[in-house]
DNA sequence: TACCTCCACGTTTTT
DNA sequence: CGTGGAGGTA
């Protein structure tokens, strides 16, 4: 009695799908590796085992856990799940590594050692701790640069290292090791911990408490894990330490699509897994369903130059399909002007957009090719960058719910005690630092001290220690009324005492959403932004982060929404960071971002020797692998047509830099390319570069008439410049002036550039050129 | 406190 | 070339 879930299932997927108890130990489960190549079906095994250990009664949805890297991969597996199985899937431990430590440090957080509000940091809150921690030690920041020691502490963490465990040989690496320990122990007074922390505390937890460790091993029968050649090594350790010696670990991945060895993943966890748990079953997967043979063809050519493999084959039953196509480009621009021809030919074709992904090996590289859609009107979607919870006005907004949440967290205080401007300058603060560490308490409570003290002294009263925050409160309201807009430094700090204490208060017992309106509004960031020239985008978001708390509370995933929970949330899953999702629009991305996905057609720019391999990596240990490996993932994205494009010459850095070929060319057997403009290469990319010079300059004449409202085209008499001209800027580029004002030495236009946005210019300073 | 100018730096990234 | 951070000045 198959389930229908199992239909359709090669005979590999099958057997991983459906891999029985080990023989003669009972209902033991036998551990797994499904080497599972690119487009073979990976996730669909991985989830449909899930259904199937819980359709046939080898487990219940509360019995097995399954751990992914991404929210994304999370979700998607969740949701599939649901598809198969008529089960609620609330309350089914699948999620990322550190969603479930998080979890699971919530829920024993007596026994972690840890606050029951402990606030998650992100990394730019773990680098600001540092800063903060370094200035206050007196460390120089030139011998010791902040990121460095961040990349110290987490590289330790993520081999399960404490301070106390890590090498002090030389002088450099003693005051690294103090700096950690400093570090640890300004965590631990602050209630807060790091994207690291979480699995390190989640691991000496399970290590050091025997009973928690049985009871969560007890429960746990089945361990999946997916894309298992991206774990580090702590996150191995914490796998093996809940499977114990009794459950087993089912592990999904491919060796040749680990591709962030930079930061600690380590795809012989692979092998260690296989000698670990005496794993009898490497099930290997490598029929793909997803691309052309000529395509595949030149992914397996390549990758057979790594010598550091496990081995795998793919094949496909699909047709050769086409050739790749290689296009030698004479610069960058003309690299752009030929994908965006292209890319307009496939669509005319019927491709839509989004089925076309543009994939380059570093950001820098965007820049060129988005100038080239623009002004070939051509929808596009840049991928990465900064997200919806790691903008200015969010973090802030977050830091002082932070603050509502946990007293003890000195980074969300530090962050808002002066913003809004409320009089706190340098001075201020760093006497709240010195009293708090001479009296070893939190800036907060400092705070509180330095509040209440004003009160007394005014009163000639002696100050204690202890006094209650509401007596404080009062009187800081007190203080509040008082204060003009320009009040003495010292006032600043009672002001917001009684600010924290009022919203306090007043969001007690209020819903999520409600308390951060209230804080948006109380906290003085609605008006700041409203009175800033261009606050218009971040009052926005900050209306979308009322929404997306909404959205989190009315979640029926979501069983805790709390704000401690909403704040986790937010730093564990920092958000989309672009808003028009669903339009057709191509899509740009890195090929690291590109990882997972596939495309109709795919581009890879830049494909030059030094940039793609990059020259960094080259001197790594296995640097060279690792690009191909890159190289392999950007291959076997594309189903139907895929295109390698270089340039001979290419401006990065303000340089113009001549290139070769990558090498990589010389690793995919001639027959599968073929030479879109052997021999009148150059002349053909001259004209096509003067061509798609002239149509952007049509196009872009056209996106500014169409931009252009009829009442803004009156022109004054004696003003040199019109609305509606094209004009370049040295800095910023073409652009078309939109607005102007003033005259004589006060003249200023407006001017929406095409690369750089709308800009006010005071024609006295800025070297306009009419276009 | 806020703005401005100068200088250094520039691979990939999720949580 | 562009940005972001730091430091100096109004």
């Amino acid at each position: 009695m198959n389930p229908s879930f199992l239909s359709g299932l090669n005979e590999q997927q099958l057997e991983a799908v459906t891999l029985p108890p080990r023989l003669g130990s009972g209902q033991a489960p036998q551990p797994a590796l499904i080497l599972a190549g690119a487009g073979s079906g990976k996730t669909r095994v991985l989830t449909t085992r899930i259904a199937w250990l819980i359709q046939t009664g080898q487990a219940s949805p509360a019995g097995l856990l399954a751990v992914t890297f991404t929210n994304k991969a999370a979700k998607e597996m969740l949701a599939r799940i649901a598809a198969m199985l008529p089960i609620n899937t609330r309350g089914m431990w699948v999620g990322t590594f550190h969603g479930l430590c998080n979890r699971m440090l919530r829920a024993h957080y007596r026994e972690a050692g840890l606050p029951q509000l402990f606030q998650i940091l992100d990394s730019q809150d773990q680098l600001a701790l540092i800063k903060r921690l370094m200035k206050a030690a007196n460390v120089d920041d030139e011998k010791y640069p902040p990121r460095q020691v961040a990349w110290y502490i987490n590289s330790h963490k993520d081999e399960g290292k404490r301070a106390a465990d890590a090498d002090d040989y030389d002088s450099f690496s003693r005051r690294m090791k103090e700096l950690y320990a400093a570090y640890e122990g300004q965590c631990q007074r602050e209630g807060v911990v790091d994207f690291a922390e979480l699995l390190l505390r989640c691991h000496e937890l399970l290590s050091k408490n025997e009973i928690l460790r049985d009871h969560y091993r007890g429960r746990f029968r089945h361990i999946l894990v997916d894309e298992f050649q991206d774990t580090n090594r702590l996150q191995y350790q914490w796998l093996r330490l809940l499977a114990g010696r009794d459950n087993a670990i089912f592990a999904v991945g491919d060796d040749d699509q680990s591709i962030y060895a930079f930061r600690g993943a380590s795809a012989a966890n692979m092998q260690e897994l296989q000698k670990d748990f005496a794993v009898e079953k490497v099930i290997k997967l490598e029929q793909n369903y997803r691309s052309h043979g000529h395509i595949l063809d030149a992914a397996n050519a390549l990758i057979e130059h790594n010598r550091r493999r496990l081995g795998k084959n793919l094949w496909t039953s699909a047709s050769k399909g086409e050739p790749l196509r290689v296009y030698e480009a004479a610069t960058d621009f003309d690299e752009a002007g030929f994908i965006v021809e292209e890319v307009k030919a496939l669509h005319s074709e019927g491709v839509s957009l989004s089925e076309i992904a543009l994939l380059y090996r570093s950001n820098a590289q965007s820049r060129v090719l988005e100038h080239a859609l623009f002004n070939a009107g051509i929808a596009y979607r840049v991928y990465g960058g900064l997200r919806f919870f790691e903008r200015q006005e969010i973090k802030h907004a977050l830091a002082y719910l932070r603050l509502l949440a946990s007293d003890d967290d000195g980074g969300a205080l530090t962050r808002v005690i002066n913003f809004p401007t409320r009089g706190i300058g340098n001075r201020s603060f760093e006497q709240l630092q010195d009293l708090a560490r001479e009296r070893g308490v939190s800036l907060w409570a400092a705070a509180v001290e330095k509040a209440g003290g004003g009160r007394r002294e005014a009163r000639g009263e002696k100050a204690a220690v202890g006094e209650s925050e509401d007596a404080v409160k009062a009187d800081a309201v007190d203080h509040v009324s008082r204060l003009t807009p320009h009040a003495s430094l010292a006032k600043g700090i009672p002001a917001f005492v009684a600010l924290i204490a009022s919203m306090r208060a007043a969001t007690a017992s209020l819903p999520l959403p409600e308390i951060i309106e209230h804080v948006l509004e109380h906290s003085g960031l609605k008006q700041h932004y409203q009175s800033e020239r261009e606050g218009a985008d971040r009052l926005e978001n900050l209306d979308e982060l009322i929404n997306a708390a909404a959205g989190f509370v009315s979640d029926e995933q979501q069983d805790d929404t709390s704000l401690t929970a909403f704040l986790a949330h937010a730093a564990l899953e920092a958000g989309d960071n672009q808003a028009q999702a669903g339009a057709d629009a191509l899509q740009l991305m890195t090929v690291h971002s590109a990882k997972g996905l596939e495309f109709h057609s795919v581009f890879i720019s830049g494909l030059e020797e030094g940039l793609f391999p990059h020259e960094n990596s080259l001197s790594e240990a296995d640097g060279r692998e690792e690009e191909r490996r890159l190289m392999y993932v950007a291959l076997t994205r594309a189903r139907r047509r895929l295109y390698l494009s270089f340039a001979q010459s290419r401006m990065l850095h303000g340089q113009t830099r001549y290139n070769i070929a990558s090498s990589f060319f010389e690793e995919i057997p001639e027959r599968l390319m073929k030479r879109v403009n052997i021999g009148l290469r150059s002349k053909v990319a001259s004209l096509r570069s003067d061509a798609t010079g002239l149509r952007s300059k049509v196009s872009s004449l056209k996106f500014d008439s169409q931009n252009l409202k009829p009442e803004t085209l009156n022109f004054r008499p004696d003003f040199p410049w019109k609305i509606g001209q094209n004009v370049t800027h040295p800095k910023f580029g073409a652009g078309v002036i939109v607005d102007a004002e003033g005259r004589g030495a006060d003249a200023r236009v407006q001017v929406n550039f095409h690369r750089n946005g709308t800009k006010w210019l005071a024609l006295e300073y800025a070297k306009l050129i009419p276009a």
